[in-house]
RNA sequence: GCCCUGAUAGCUCAGAGGAAGAGCAACAGCCUCCUAAGCUGUAGGUCGCAGGUUCGAAUCCUGCUCAGGGCGCCA
């Protein structure tokens, strides 16, 4: 525990004590106390309804139980140097905030750990996502996808759950088929032949470029191959270059999963057949039309889903569900799976589904990611994945660069539209906020290296007991946030949570170095202390980045 | 027709029962001094509309309007 949460914990165990003692509530009648840190100064340092929601059990008007809860309130157990009560009947808590400066060491110690909690107590969670079909380049909405997946892995893992990220390879339907005759077409183009791509085949650039390196590396080896033979041939090739360019894609990206799982497996497994019999023994399967059916209408879907087709194939659900059994049987404890707007009506009947083979619907979250369109010189761009003039991942991170991608992404909420400002992402300006937060850290990085040329080289074992003005104090509230932001990003599966604090982290700083001067030969003391103040909020910037995805130079 | 998101300052967006917020843009200031990609201040609001629940609603419920997406024996 923090010194923060500790002082926050006094607290709220003092004002449960003042209830009592003031005959307001017993025991059992106790709402749970909500301390909140007030977004105007004016209101304090912490704040509380406490008198509100008193108002029905105690029989009266707020104000008056504020004015003899606070009367019974032992202030000096609690920090508190002075009490007052506004509005409806909030009580705003002023307190002596000398205690704030206990961080300092505990963040100087922590260093990387600084941040981390014990929230998720070790559960084992298994995030999917991206897991974008290999049959052609990562867009702008994949792009998102592994920016918000990629962060909140990393904001998991500080919360203290144990994180496994995976991606799942369809590597089996139709369309890897169709990536097969694409990449055949390709081939024989790139030899000079008469082909034509199918109707409904890949057209981007990639595919073309994988037929024409199969034709300078193999020359016309393929060509008379017998057509299925060589299908199958195309089908393992194209597959392999489509994964090994998501993968060095990704890698770029800074997104690393810890599992590749193919589809195809659970077709060579025959765990597809074995989930498929499980949910037949307990009733959940029937067969109609010549096709087999999933009763997903007994768990709240509002239609029953094909499993097997008439022919005999399995649809797109059959080896999910055998999916998602797998997962299961890994031993996760919860499961969530980041997914595009296009798939959010494929939930009811995946949440039906698990269910259905005997879990929990609250093992399963599904986190959609809302569309994202492209904005240049103030107009949306239109894009068509079909004909291939889609903006790719690999566009965003040439033309804009990794750290602005992967903030821009990293600040909106998850489940907004999104309009994805080129010109803004692209310019080198004051407008782009992820320079605000970058250039906090260089500065930073500067006053360290100012220091030492004036030989006050930063040291470790310095006094901070000089410390205490306003901006400091400002500072040091911020940076002692931290943790909790940590654990209200991971509870709410909101990554934004965190950039949105890491802006406010910067300002603060940004405020305080505008204020006051950080090295000054005049004050040794004072200045070895800020720049212990300053390492503070160094570390906690750098933790807050690198779990977002972006980079803290030490320049700029 | 049904389902999912969204609608908050001029623009882009946070806030999800408790005291309307940030950035940008606008306006007025701050570099003989640690990086001005910065800071200080001013102005800017029927929180889409209409009801309801509540001591209290931007936040919860119902209906409506507008925008985007989804409603395959595709994946």
């Amino acid at each position: 525990m923090t010194i923060v949460e500790q002082v926050k914990e006094t607290l709220k165990q003092e004002i449960v004590a003042a209830v009592e003692r003031a005959g307001l509530a017993t025991r059992e009648e106790m709402p749970a106390v909500l301390l909140e840190t007030p977004k105007e100064k004016a209101h304090g340092d912490f704040a509380t309804n406490m008198a509100m929601q008193l108002a029905r059990v105690a029989k009266k008007n707020p104000r008056q139980i504020a004015e003899e809860l606070t009367a019974e309130l032992d202030t000096k157990k609690a920090s508190v140097e002075h009490i007052e009560i506004a509005g409806p009947g909030f009580i705003n808590f002023f307190l002596n905030n000398r205690y704030l400066l206990e961080l300092i060491p505990a963040v100087l110690t922590e260093k990387q750990a600084y941040g981390r909690t014990n929230s998720g107590e070790g559960q084992r969670v298994q995030v999917e996502f991206v897991s974008a079909n290999p049959t052609g380049d990562l867009h702008l909405g994949h792009a998102r996808g592994a920016a918000v997946g990629d962060s909140l892995c990393n904001i998991l893992d500080m919360a203290g759950y144990n994180v496994e990220r995976e991606y799942y390879i369809n590597d089996a339907g139709g369309q890897i088929h169709n990536l097969a005759l694409s990449v055949e077409a390709r081939y024989l183009q790139a030899l000079g032949q008469e082909a034509a791509l199918p109707e409904d085949g890949y057209q981007g650039e990639d595919v073309k470029v994988i037929g024409e390196e199969l034709a300078a590396e193999h020359g016309e080896r393929y060509a008379g191959v017998a057509e299925e033979e060589r299908l199958a041939i195309f089908r393992e090739l194209g597959l392999k270059h489509e994964l090994d360019k998501l993968k060095e894609d990704l890698t770029q990206y800074r997104v690393e999963f810890d599992n590749w799982f193919s589809e195809t497996s659970l077709y060579e497994s025959g765990k597809i057949e074995e989930t498929l019999l499980k949910l037949k023994e307990d009733g959940h399967v029937y067969e109609e039309d010549g096709a087999v059916w999933f009763r997903s209408t007994a768990f709240g879907d509002d239609k029953d889903r094909v499993l097997v087709k008439q022919d005999g194939a399995y649809t797109y659900l059959a080896p999910d569900i055998a999916y998602h059994l797998n997962k299961f049987e890994r031993g996760f404890d919860k499961l969530v799976n980041i997914w595009g707007a296009d798939h959010h009506g494929y939930i009811p009947r995946m949440q039906a589904a698990i269910q259905a083979l005997g879990f929990e619907k609250s093992q399963l979250d599904v986190e959609i990611v809302q569309m994202v369109s492209l904005l240049r010189s103030g107009e949306k761009v239109k894009m068509s994945k079909r004909t291939g003039n889609a903006v790719t991942l690999r566009d965003l991170m040439e033309e804009v660069g990794l750290d602005a991608t992967r903030y821009f992404f990293a600040m909106r909420s998850a489940d907004t539209h999104m309009d994805f400002d080129m010109d803004l992402a692209v310019s080198e300006s004051n407008e782009n906020p992820v320079y605000y937060v970058q250039y906090a850290h260089a500065r930073l990085c500067s006053i360290f290296r100012q220091a030492e040329e004036k030989g006050m080289a930063f040291k470790e074992e310095a006094s901070i007991e000089t410390l205490g003005s306003e901006k400091e104090i400002d500072v040091l509230k911020k940076v002692g946030q931290f943790p909790e932001i940590i654990d209200l990003a991971a509870d709410q599966y909101a990554p934004h949570r965190l950039a949105n604090y890491l802006h406010e982290l910067a300002a603060v700083f940004h405020s305080f170095y505008n204020a006051e001067r950080m090295v000054d030969p005049d004050a040794p003391e004072l200045t070895q202390a800020r720049l212990k103040l300053a390492k503070a909020v160094q570390i906690t910037l750098q933790n807050g980045m690198n779990a977002i995805g972006v980079h803290a130079p030490e320049r700029m």
